[in-house]
DNA sequence: GATCTCCGTTCAGATTTCGAACTCAGGTTC
DNA sequence: GAACCTGAGTTCGAAATCTGAACGGAGATC
């Protein structure tokens, strides 16, 4: 398999991972849930080709996760801002992050805390059954095929 | 910034996606939990070419997230396993799938379902604070520095 | 002993990705 | 108005990565 037909697999982590799972592409939108939304943010943080980033932020402004729009005239600049799509990646990251924080964060505890609003403390995400509210481990879980599982194309 | 430097950053983000942020090795993964644990499997569902397969493998058992253990002798036989670790990027996956069901599923809806064997309900997962149990939201959360933000490295 | 399976390794050539320098348009400074 | 700065890209040769295909080897099967 080629990497531009993950697209076209009947699976929903080849087509998120044909948008997302690209290397520099999740450093982007991490920046992005940090605040970041310029260019030259992105770039400067990152430390990568300038070429990466346009392309990356092409992709992801194709693709819906991000939103183009200026924020000034003469000469006229974009911004780069994380639209609804692009806001429900945020579990993604905060999967990643706790993982991160729980295999290597090191004697010196995690780089960064993170800060729930609504109730003030500092927290990691937990995932639970959406039906039942139990916390799901992989052990909890059984798939099975789906409605969109077998995509016949049709020829006629 | 290369791509090997990314784990040294002071970032959970950079850190993980230093280990399972590249292209092949999510895709692996995936197969991992859904049951693969053989090299010819995870070759064939794939359809890449093998030295990739071999190297990604190889990565994934070097970082302690596969298991490399041998499950016959007389030609001794190597299956891979996830560790616990490894099955700690349960959210992770879970994640990724739910972003993909919800905006590339499509009408004939998402290619597989997920069932909570605790409720028996097909689900998908929600993401609740640690502490207090609410939903949490990109907006919920406020990251600062941690600990182990600022790891100065002593030259004594 | 010929062939098959499983699990890799090797290598040349194609493809992609990257870094550094360049461009470009407008604004600011003096 | 000349020199310089900034934000946002583009270009292009070099470097890394991937592919396909062949090879190896250790036992099993016929």
């Amino acid at each position: 398999m080629k990497w531009d037909e993950l697209a076209q697999e009947p699976c929903s982590v080849a087509r998120s991972l044909a948008v997302i799972g690209d290397r520099w592409t999740l450093m982007i939108l991490r920046d992005a849930f940090l605040g970041l939304r310029r260019f030259e943010a992105f770039q400067a943080r990152l430390g990568i080709s300038r070429s990466i980033v346009t392309e990356r932020l092409n992709l992801l402004v194709a693709e819906g996760v991000l939103e183009r729009r200026p924020y000034q005239d003469r000469p006229v600049r974009h911004e780069y801002r994380l639209t609804a799509k692009g806001l429900d990646l945020h579990p993604v990251i905060m999967a990643i992050v706790d993982w991160g924080d729980r295999h290597y964060a090191g004697e010196a505890g995690p780089p960064m805390l993170r800060r729930h609003k609504g109730c003030g403390c500092d927290f990691h995400a937990v995932q639970v059954c959406s039906e039942c509210g139990e916390p799901v481990t992989a052990r909890d879980v059984e798939a099975r095929p789906g409605p969109g599982a077998a995509t016949v194309r049709s020829f006629t």
